[in-house]
DNA sequence: TGGTAGCACTCTTGGCAAGGGACTGCTACC
DNA sequence: GGTAGCAGTCCCTTGCCAAGAGTGCTACCA
């Protein structure tokens, strides 16, 4: 199967067609179909040797002989990159998506979990929030509470709220003034900064000089860690349930390896991981998910913001014969209100 | 359809059989099924008639004519109260969920985490855990936490830990002084009482007499109430996709309701909510679970406790042909556990 | 030479009938 | 009261056939 030449325009016209139709009606597309419901301009015999001439370019693939065609991911891949038109969310949706957020609570988890269901119940499949990367927050304060005498919190304070905490167990004694001595110390030296310009070093030099014990500089240490998570953040999921509407997911084998995906939120997160960094909207097609198991499914993904920099993703995972315009619009419009809500919440 | 009187013991014996052979098999069990695979001493005609009997009273029920028969509900809740003898955990799997529990992390949301997992892989059905009643835990302290004069952070910590936060922005500028007397004063009333012993209107009588503003008193109380959560706690699940195994989720209706149950705790608190109260174990079969699209399933529940209080559940969900005596050992077994992981983390 | 009409062929799907298998209930007998 | 045997019921599988959808190929036309 070679990727063929450039498509000529009835090609492209065609290629268009056969995903439209197919996205729409998840029926092979049959020649006849086409010139019915479509104004092509020429007979169906004209469109069957263009259709096989787009198979042999790999644009397209017959299910069985007496089928009609379906797109491959090639086929997806060029749709998406060259033949659909871009859409714009209407008004009305995006005022909806506004009012539903700006009701929200002010906690950052909440703002995302509220996100992850409106997402999912607009887009009809699944949807995802990466809970935002903290590193590039602002480190407010630092609070070692004291319990019992050997035992404590520490709790890190950046710019969104309580980013982490960490209950410590200390070997020796340790009291209510030296805790709020090291705290103060803690935040003379950090507050203001960016948590991801805090190297762990430089807390472990700033508990030494204050004379804080091991145990203790490690519960500083791993609330801090915790705070910024940049190895890998929690992953929200909502509307599962929508996907059984497909009748691709008719086949239960499927739907164990979603559903074994949703409940491990690394599995889900490794999905887009590598377009965190891109900064754009992004659309995995099947096997370019690189998982075997999900072949028959794609991906859309659009960053969210605060200020410039782009802090979490939102995705919305479906069928591969998903309205790929609508849902990126659809994900684009969210991530714009998140990000403003997001600035609302920020503690200047 | 009468629910008959009680039945002769040989009745009782084939009822049990039925149930125990329909559990492993999910087949509609025969006489003669019945009578080549077990010992019952007399025919396959006797055993005939003998169901005809149960079926008349209510335990058995026949899909169609010419096919074995299932248990009904009644049938399950006579094997289940009064048939099957209870199981005990064997000593390698105790061992086995005492080691993976006491790896687990100090915290008290990630035991819970973790504890669902593990008791979704073992039941091989779904799992779901609540979270703890915070209303038994004891008051250890309150942090108002200064981060600009007119925003902050209300935190308040349990002998579990943190148990809420919220985040406030004032009216009035405020000082880091006055914050600090502020939680002075809640501490040195509060401290050491049970969460449930402290209403809301002595939070809002200490704020005042402290000085505090009303939106730093709604704050504290917002913490406070959401510390005590006791209207609905949160719910832990995993496990869905074990569920898919079962030949009576091959079709795909019944997962949606399921999946939508398990997307919203609400509901799935719901099934278990009244037996919260009873604080033994408990089993709900079908139509009991009150939830028509759940008729074929069934849920076992234990509570688990810190010191002499229950202040949460553990529970099971699967098909309602699961297997009862085991899933309710296995349930006691990680439910004995988790209460004394919980006794290990108090913070006394 | 590109487009078209027609035709033979392929493959799936649904309906239908027949046969086998797994039960049951009933009756006559021990 | 228990049992053996029998007629009857119902489901499920199998095989077959016809209908339908779609294709590729070829011959023809402008």
């Amino acid at each position: 199967m070679k990727t063929g030449g450039p498509l000529d325009e009835r090609k492209a016209y065609i290629l268009a067609t056969v995903v439209y139709e197919y996205i729409a009606t998840a029926e092979p597309v049959g020649s006849q179909t086409l010139t019915e419901k479509y104004d092509l301009g020429v007979s169906s015999a004209t469109v069957r040797s263009e259709m096989a001439g787009l198979e042999a370019g790999g644009y397209l693939v017959q299910p069985h002989t007496s089928a009609g065609r379906i797109p491959s991911d090639i086929g997806y891949r060029t749709y998406v990159d060259q033949l659909m038109k871009p859409e714009q969310l209407g008004e009305g949706d995006r005022r909806r998506i506004r009012e539903e957020l700006h009701d929200a609570s002010r906690e950052l988890d909440e703002i995302i979990e509220h996100t992850t269901r409106l997402l999912g119940r607009l887009s009809n499949n699944l949807a995802f929030v990466t809970k935002p990367q903290a590193d590039a927050h602002v480190f407010k304060h630092v609070q070692l509470i004291w319990l019992t005498p050997r035992t404590g919190v520490a709790i890190v304070v950046t710019s969104f709220g309580v980013a982490a905490q960490s209950l410590f167990e200390l070997g020796t004694d340790v009291t209510l003034d030296e805790l709020t001595r090291f705290s103060n110390a803690l935040n003379a030296r950090l507050a203001g900064r960016l948590l991801r310009d805090v190297p762990d070093a430089e807390v472990a030099a700033v508990a030494a000089e204050a004379g804080m014990g091991d145990d203790l500089r490690g519960a500083v240490a791993n609330a801090l860690r915790n705070a910024r998570s940049n190895e890998q953040p929690g992953v929200a999921a909502s509307g599962t349930q929508n996907l059984l509407d497909q009748p691709e997911f008719h086949d239960v084998r499927k739907l164990r390896s979603i559903l074994r995906i949703v409940e491990e939120q690394k599995t889900l997160y490794d999905l887009v991981a590598d377009t965190m960094d891109a900064e754009t909207p992004s659309v995995k097609i099947g096997r370019e998910l690189g998982n075997d198991e999900l072949a028959d499914l794609s991906v859309v993904t659009v960053p969210y913001r605060v200020g410039p920099n782009a802090i979490g993703m939102l995705s919305i995972l479906g069928p591969r014969r998903m309205p790929y315009g609508r849902l990126l619009a659809l994900a684009a419009g969210t991530a714009d209100t998140l990000s403003e809500r997001l600035s609302d919440v920020e503690i200047k």
